[in-house]
DNA sequence: TTGAGGCGGGAAATCGTTCTCCCGTAAACT
DNA sequence: AGTTTACGGGAGAACGATTTCCCGCCTCAA
């Protein structure tokens, strides 16, 4: 009554282990009236089959580790729900590893995870230098696909999304709205996200101002840093603060509301990743959406291929163009010429 | 070079495999000069038990399953996090489920997972009546512990927040800043947090006006709905709009404002849960913290008792007390007599 | 009629552990 | 001295599936 087995199901069905086998696998063609029996037996005694015996024998677990730097950030839990549906829908699971940030625990998650035997990896990585070696470790043992953030280079398959393109849609945008004196506040830490985008901003904001990419205020990832940064970019007198997430775009927005800054009205301010809770703030947030399920879809596809012998495909580097989506917070400024005002499609009422 | 086994092992250490497994896994006392040879064999060769064989053997994985019906509520991911340092702390890992907050997707959610062989489930259902046949099934089979919201009566173990008094903080803290013509925008889901906090409310609010337990609005969890609430409970003319949990209370705070609606100064509002975003509202949100570490660390000592042999005590029910947090948005009333806000804490400022 | 080939089915090896027996030898007791 | 423990160690049976052989039978062609 504890737990049904093959050897139970093929006493059942009058016949050996291996028929039970190849019946319930469609593994070789059976005589019909055995299959048969065979199958009703294992519906009757509701044989499931042992995952991890199956495991052992064929050297696959049909798990897959996901490992990222803090589930608590915003971003992440619509990403981990889309990798989540992806992988159950080809009847994988997912084994969550949450890193709190830091590079030490990361790796001792990588090696639990491998140790369990994960048929691959999905890494977020926490630092582009320090979670490198632990990625490029677990790469030579296990398919890997970095997710979201790179690390080094060639070091393992990799599917994000185009900050690079994101950003310069940002830049255009306040371009066509008439902003000119632009600043960043951005994020200083080591990963990819922070760094391409800084890089990106500082690659396009010359063609708006000269002075622009000078005008950069480096903090974290949060809105504490967004409150504390929007004291420091106002000496520079901008018309527009481009974000480098929405969570600091929001802490800009509440500290300059709190400093009675009129916004968008004399400054625009722009985010990215389009996170849930930007729909709550005001004005709503003009920001860059990750094809968040584009992601997971891409990166769940490369992993099945990788799986299913294309081990030694060269290394491929996905990126997902993403989308601006423009609302409130980066309208035309009160002092806009009419021309530049006419000449652009107002912004969308907030969701 | 692929993988190291115990076999490998125990020729370098010119022993039997049986030996290496007891000197590693410490079960039987060895020789000294063996066990050294042993130890420096695996360390050399980088011997990493697998984890499936010794599942498949010792009849146990390692591995719980958390089964939740939306990642992407906001109030799930910090739980997600405790819960995830909590098992790793033990050495297990964590096998995460999704359910979309559909109630056949949680049931098939629940049986990959068994048939993946999970040591015992944690299950946050979606739905307290419609998820009571898959969680009693499950139950039968592996230890599993309910988290954060009940699923009917006695079916498994339970650990969760006191709904009912979070919701008595709640009122009695309006009471003694002198607010009286309360009402309450709920959700009218049938899961439990849905179902005890209104229960506690209409039970808790006719001491403050006989008329209160019957100013009740029923939508869902989101802020989408704390907006259109708002604008159905203005008729009551209330003094205070007590919310099922943050997102309302967001919502409410949200469409209050834009109706011109002085909050607090003429209805206070609050949440429930302490989601990390009641940092950002204004006026910054009171509302009624969960013990979120405590609920983890709780849930997972209550499995690793099942765990080690105590399968068949009897079924534990722990309710653990919530904590009010008064920030401003109920701050007293403008029309507030001067002996009730004397007679009051002022509410502390924004963190 | 007979040998080759196809086909349905079973026996048993295998995956990498853990754990139960069992066997020696040395120490301790009668 | 003889018998019993105690103990260190090995051989091998599980665990529950998959998969490789191999065998018997039937069919078809020579």
């Amino acid at each position: 009554m504890t737990e049904v087995t093959l050897k139970e199901v093929a006493r059942a069905a009058g016949c050996s282990v291996a028929t039970v086998s190849r019946v319930l696998g469609g593994t070789r063609p059976v005589g019909p009236e055995i299959a048969l029996r065979v199958k009703e037996a294992a519906e009757r005694l509701g044989y499931r089959p042992n995952q991890v015996a199956r495991a052992l024998r064929s050297r696959s677990t049909g798990t897959i580790g996901l490992v990222l730097p803090q589930i608590t950030n915003p971003f992440f839990p619509s990403l981990v729900r889309e990798v989540e549906h992806a992988l159950h829908a080809e009847g994988r699971a997912l084994l969550l590893a949450d890193c709190d940030d830091d590079p030490a625990t990361e790796a001792a998650r990588i090696t639990a995870l491998l140790d369990r035997q994960v048929d691959a990896l999905l890494v977020i990585p926490v630092d582009e230098t320090h979670s490198r070696d632990a990625v490029t470790a677990a790469a030579a043992r296990v398919p890997l696909v970095l997710l979201d953030r790179g690390c080094g280079t060639g070091t393992a398959d990799l599917v994000a999304t185009d900050n690079a393109s994101g950003m310069a849609l940002v830049l255009e945008h306040l371009a066509a709205v008439g902003r000119r004196r632009v600043c960043y506040v951005g994020a200083g830490g080591r990963d990819t996200a922070a760094v391409e985008r800084l890089a990106a901003y500082r690659a396009g904001a010359g063609a708006l101002d000269p002075e622009a990419p000078g005008r950069v205020e480096l903090g974290d990832f949060s809105w504490e840093w967004g409150r504390a940064a929007a004291d420091r970019i106002l000496p520079f007198r901008p018309d527009a603060v481009v974000c480098a997430n929405d969570l600091i775009a929001i802490g800009v927005l509440q500290r300059l509301r709190q400093l009675g800054v009129d916004a968008p009205g004399e400054i625009g301010v722009t985010g990215f990743d389009d996170v849930p809770m930007v729909g709550l703030v005001d004005p709503a947030l003009t920001t860059v959406r990750q094809p968040v399920r584009e992601l997971a879809a891409e990166a769940a596809q490369l992993l099945a291929g990788r799986l299913n012998g294309q081990r030694d495909a060269p290394r491929r580097s996905v990126r997902l163009a993403p989308e601006l989506v423009v609302r409130a917070s980066s309208a035309p400024p009160r002092a806009a010429s009419a021309r530049q005002a006419a000449s652009t499609r107002p912004p969308e009422e907030d969701q």
